[in-house]
DNA sequence: GTGAAAGCGCTAACAT
DNA sequence: ATGTTAGCGCTTTCAC
């Protein structure tokens, strides 16, 4: 910068001026400066800018696995928004691991984000606190923060989505209807099984619900078991998209209704087609990220807490009758 | 860190030093040193930090679209890569549109990344050109650059896995075998077409081939021009994973065979399953991000040009018969 | 073992 | 319309 103000015969605030596009440059040493800029080939230090100005047009995104489909749509949306309001991201996979969660919002914080977004894998942030009364507005989506922390959240209707699936196959006359659930200790797991109990009430049989991480054997052992017990499930309604998935696997073409919670690539294509319950991944990252946007513009309103609809696609495996 | 300085009665430096592990310091003083941290909420900040070194411990990934599996999984294996090596993420998708990608590239260079993994969208790079020189390395990944610029590049074997799809097909007894590619302006289609064409020698026929970005009306209208022709071929082979799944849904039940380029969850649970040649996304990432580091300590070498192996994976629609 | 001073490249505030 | 000065928060260099 030094080199262009003196290649250009101007003061380093004149180069500062036409870099940023400030008014007040006479149009003439405005070309003359642009000139000296693309022979030197100068290109703002935006370190050196966010020091300055103690912003950093930057998002950090704390997020499960960028590598899961569900993830990776509401990562896009994050990124599109941030585009769109002039900011980069920086991005972090917890892999569900909250030592992890919180060493990437550390560093975040570290590296002054303006803002985060995250899908917390722990039940304690506490840790933010700090962060949160300095000044650095955090969006939770998907997923609430612990106790104590009051922030802005997008989650998406668990517990009603649940209710409508476990509907859905009672509407058909299935009466035995089993639960594949993730770890009960993840807060879309826990809503989506209160969901499910909701829908059955009376006929809530706690025989019929498993819940563990997904993992194809695990899955395969907990149905062969489900289905070989006495008074077997008709219906099976899985609580996330690997479910589902390592369930379809497990079946291995027997026929059992099923409707998933997540909609999936192909999920049309399988015969019987797969119904499921589909949340937005993207409708989450974008509406996530307009509330941190519009915290940064200087919102300081109480804390939002925002609830997504899900819908019902009938494609065919949730449409066998019982048996 | 000023105030951190006074409240433990030492100089700046000494904070300097013990917040950087640096040795010289008396316990008692760093353990004086590290109460005011905790006790004041200090963290180092990193703008101000990378402004000093001169790095910022940041890699700058250009990939297409993060929302892409197959981006996704290679987006993945970068991040973890560069978190093994103490660095951070700073990651944008180009959308295939090369404006784009040259935009984001300059942005990360004006934040002074360390390094770039780039899946490049255009083939005019001569805008790196200066970052190179100015030592910031690049590693292009699936796609090398336009012509003059020497960079390290990671690719698959795209030529040699369309070979094997084709030669697949051909030793099941088809003789008329079509080529879906994608645009032809795209390295990799370009490459999987010529693979194509060698596999088949005398037999290829350019009515059967059909190039053009992914889409489903336009894959849908292809084959039923290509199926309703003279002498219709009697198998498929389709350039990426995107047109793979716009053909079967084109298809819509009818049996021909087909290979595809790039595996996908649930090809298995298809029936039949999908036969293809399978790239290794993560393989991608994780070599050219270890590339990229190699490179930031120090190595001067002659840019490297790795390609990583494909493999066939047979699971019934590339074993249909002819007709 | 510890500290003082200089400066990374930029922008904000205040001249001119 | 343009320039000068100070300082963002840290690390580096060199002195003690």
């Amino acid at each position: 910068m030094k080199d262009v103000a003196s290649a250009a015969g101007v003061a380093l605030k004149t180069v500062s001026r036409v870099v940023n596009g400030e008014p007040g440059v006479h149009p003439a040493t405005a070309e003359r400066v642009r000139a000296a800029i693309d022979a030197l080939g100068y290109s703002r230090n935006e370190s050196a800018r966010m020091l300055r100005r103690g912003r950093t047009a930057t998002v950090g995104l704390v997020i499960e696995d960028i590598a899961d489909p569900f993830y990776s749509g509401l990562g896009r949306a994050v990124e599109q928004v941030a585009i769109d309001h002039g900011c980069l991201l920086l991005s972090g996979s917890s892999g569900e691991d909250p030592a992890r969660e919180r060493e990437l919002v550390r560093t975040f914080c570290a590296r002054r984000v303006d803002g985060l977004i995250v899908v917390p894998a722990g039940d304690d942030h506490s840790y933010l606190r700090p962060e949160l009364d300095a000044g650095t507005p955090a969006v939770f989506v998907d997923r609430p923060p612990g106790p104590g922390i009051d922030v802005d959240t997008v989650l998406c209707d668990n517990a009603g989505g649940a209710e409508r699936a476990v509907g859905h196959l009672l509407s058909y006359g299935h009466r035995r209807i089993a639960f594949l659930g993730d770890s009960p200790s993840i807060f879309t797991a826990a809503e989506r099984l209160a969901g499910y109990r909701r829908a059955l009430g009376g006929l809530f049989d706690e025989r019929l619900v498993v819940m563990r991480p997904p993992g194809l054997g695990g899955v395969r052992a907990d149905l062969e078991r489900l289905l070989g017990g006495e008074a077997p499930p008709t219906a099976v309604f899985t609580g996330n998209g690997r479910l589902t998935v390592a369930t379809l696997r497990a079946l291995a073409g027997r026929r059992l209704a099923l409707v998933g919670f997540d909609d999936f690539e192909l999920a049309d294509l399988l015969s019987p087609g797969v119904t499921v319950v589909a949340q937005d991944p993207a409708g989450l990252g974008r509406v996530a990220t307009e509330r941190l946007f519009s915290r940064l513009r200087g919102d300081r309103g109480p804390a939002q807490h925002m609830q997504l609809p899900v819908r019902l696609i009938p494609r065919g495996s949730g449409e066998l009758p019982p048996e």
